[in-house]
RNA sequence: CGCGGGGUGGAGCAGUCUGGUAGCUCGUCGGGCUCAUAACCCGAAGGUCGCGGGUUCAAAUCCCGCCCCCGCUACCA
């Protein structure tokens, strides 16, 4: 029975490039997820878009000189090139700044009005007299309470790291006009939080298959929720429903970012023939969702966001947030300038698609942070895929090609050796489904590659190359055999590496889609396509750039922006 | 300060819940093979499992204390 399947994926802010690690933390697994359910044959609705609220957007459109729209205007077409060029397969990628989404979070905002979720109360915050304008944090500098270092942020304080509170600065100033802030009262809505503590608590309690840290993280901070703003004094955003906080007030960003994964799929069933089918992912209790983020983003997803949908009523709360930790790149020096602030376009430039796929599947930081450097995606590449995987195939291929006049060899009778070769494609596409099936996808993609290893050991076992001297058909049994598993390998590793699954299937003669889940039969006779080896086996110096492109990467990555995935 | 996660041979990870001679991928060294993108296969060396106590016949695994790293809502990977 096919199952609908959310695959909701972090919103990007819209304000820089987006680098390896947003890749390997939100991005890639969630389309490998995606790719591997719809074999299966479920109903797979996968969206996502580009978050173009908030204040990283404002603070890099000041930058530029550019309204925020415009800067939205720059980035979002550029993650639209990064999915088309790694196919990440989104059913939607839109953008916060659509009718659609405006609506649906209005709606939302009033429903949990109306349920008596939300309450006006009155705070402080620092305005700019001279600027005419409220402070977000960030924007204030000031003497750190904490050690005393005069230029920290109203956030944090870049000298001892404290997380700060802007009120708490010493000799506050604006950085948009240098003015002393002064203190004013606002009025805002808030979420009523703690009013979901009970329920909260009893529905993680019971996510025993979830990744312990988030869990955990998420338990111990429903032990204690304040109430949470979720207006702002801006004037970049959602237009707050109601009128009655007066004007100069948006809806905050990540209140609305979280919406929209309900707002995408609500505007994705618009451009179909039946506008309401969003519900069978979100009104039907047998359908599952499962939110694809980075570990910062726990707090919004596995406590807020579920939060918002209990007060809503009638959608359904998440499945599983198998949020990844971060990818690193600390432990290679070199790369401490420079693997940070490129961006995947300047990845995607340099290796075929499948090869970063791989070597960024290889490394998912499920359990914690990874390190990871441009040596270990030249080695990942070519000593893992193209010399086990890629090599694998070609020598099979060619192999069979050369002396069985282009055709898969006719088999004879099966030896005990090969009817285990043909097993093991069976048993590997249950342990990778098994591991897809709980997140563990870097476990899935090593019990693929572990079989591709084993039908190596079986050739060199079998040596089909001396054995066509005196016994063809012997040889083309063995030939026979291991196309068959090379095949259902193939299906295994398509979630993982969708562009060479096409190539491989054009070389097999099975036509570059692959059809199902399950262990494919390539009859004897045939006709195997052009057999070219599938991967390129990279050059040592292939991630090394050119020294006045260095500077040019550098200066992008300064003025490149939060890397964070989301609200 | 507090909360969560982590600290395992040269690198990256699994194992910790359900104590019982420390496992995987890569690298290194040696061997085999030669169909294949100098690719493939086999074997070996290499770890007092962050530190110090404790429980136990037995601890990477349970308990206590300490140290270090990451994150905790925005430009930090």
């Amino acid at each position: 029975m096919s199952r609908h399947i959310l695959v909701a994926v972090a919103w990007p802010y819209a304000s820089g490039p987006r680098h390896l690690g947003h890749l390997a933390g939100a991005y890639l697994p969630p389309d490998i997820f995606a790719r591997y359910h719809r074999l299966v044959g479920n109903k797979v609705l996968m969206v996502s878009g580009s978050d173009a609220n908030g204040t990283p957007i404002t603070v890099k459109a000041d930058e530029m000189g550019l309204t925020p729209r415009e800067v939205v205007d720059i980035f979002h077409p550029e993650f639209l090139g990064y999915w088309e060029t790694l196919g990440i397969s989104f059913d939607l990628f839109t953008t916060t700044m659509t009718e659609n989404h405006r609506t649906v979070t209005q709606q939302f905002f009033l429903e949990l009005l109306e349920h008596g979720y939300l309450h006006k109360k009155i705070s402080e915050q620092f305005y700019d007299p001279e600027a005419e304008r409220y402070l977000p944090d960030r924007y204030v500098e000031g003497t750190c309470p904490h050690c005393g270092y005069e230029h920290a942020r109203g956030d944090q304080c870049d000298n001892c790291g404290r997380t700060l509170d802007a009120i708490d600065l010493i000799d506050p100033r604006s950085t948009l006009s240098g003015a002393t802030p002064v203190l004013r009262e606002t009025e805002h809505y808030f979420l009523d939080l703690p009013a979901f503590a009970d329920r909260l608590q009893e529905w993680l309690e019971g996510k025993s298959s979830w990744r312990k840290h988030v869990k955990n993280w998420a338990l111990g901070m429903v032990a204690d929720m304040p109430e949470r703003a979720i207006t702002r004094d801006i004037d970049w955003g959602v237009d707050v429903p109601v009128d009655d906080l007066g004007p100069g007030k948006k809806i905050y960003v990540w209140f609305d970012a979280v919406i929209g994964y309900l707002s995408a799929a609500i505007e994705w069933a618009s451009y179909t023939d039946d506008p309401d089918q969003w519900k069978k992912w979100w009104k039907n209790p047998e359908a599952e969702s499962y939110y694809f983020v980075g570990k910062d983003n726990i707090p919004f997803h596995a406590v807020i966001w579920p939060a918002m949908l209990m007060g809503h009523g009638d959608l359904n709360l998440p499945t599983n947030v198998p949020a990844n930790q971060y990818l690193t790149f600390r432990g290679d020096k070199a790369s401490a300038s420079r693997g940070i602030g490129r961006s995947i376009a300047w990845y995607n430039e340099r290796l075929q698609p499948d090869a970063l796929r791989y070597s960024i599947a290889a490394v998912f930081p499920e359990q914690n942070d990874t390190d990871f450097s441009d040596d270990e995606i030249l080695r990942r590449v070519n000593e893992e895929l193209v010399a086990t995987w890629g090599n694998l195939v070609n020598r099979v291929l060619s192999m069979s090609s050369r002396n069985f006049d282009g055709l898969v060899p006719e088999p004879s009778e099966l030896a005990e050796e090969d009817r285990l070769i043909l097993a093991l494609g069976q048993t590997t596409l249950d342990a990778v489904a098994a591991h897809i099936e709980r997140v563990e996808l870097r476990a899935g993609l090593r019990s693929a590659m572990d079989a591709a290893t084993e039908v190596n050991a079986y050739l060199n076992a079998t040596e089909p190359w001396n054995v066509l001297k005196e016994d063809k058909d012997r040889s083309g049994t063995i030939l026979w055999t291991a196309i068959q598993t090379i095949a259902v390998i193939r299906v295994a590793l398509s979630p993982y590496l969708p562009f060479s699954t096409e190539t491989i299937g054009l070389m097999l003669g099975v036509g570059p889609a692959v059809e199902g889940w399950d262990a494919p039969r390539i009859p004897g006779g045939t006709a195997l396509g052009v057999i070219e080896p599938v991967f390129i086996k990279l050059e040592e110096d292939a991630l090394d750039e050119a020294p006045d492109e260095a500077l040019e990467v550098e200066s992008q990555s300064e003025a490149s922006g939060s890397n964070k995935g989301q609200p």
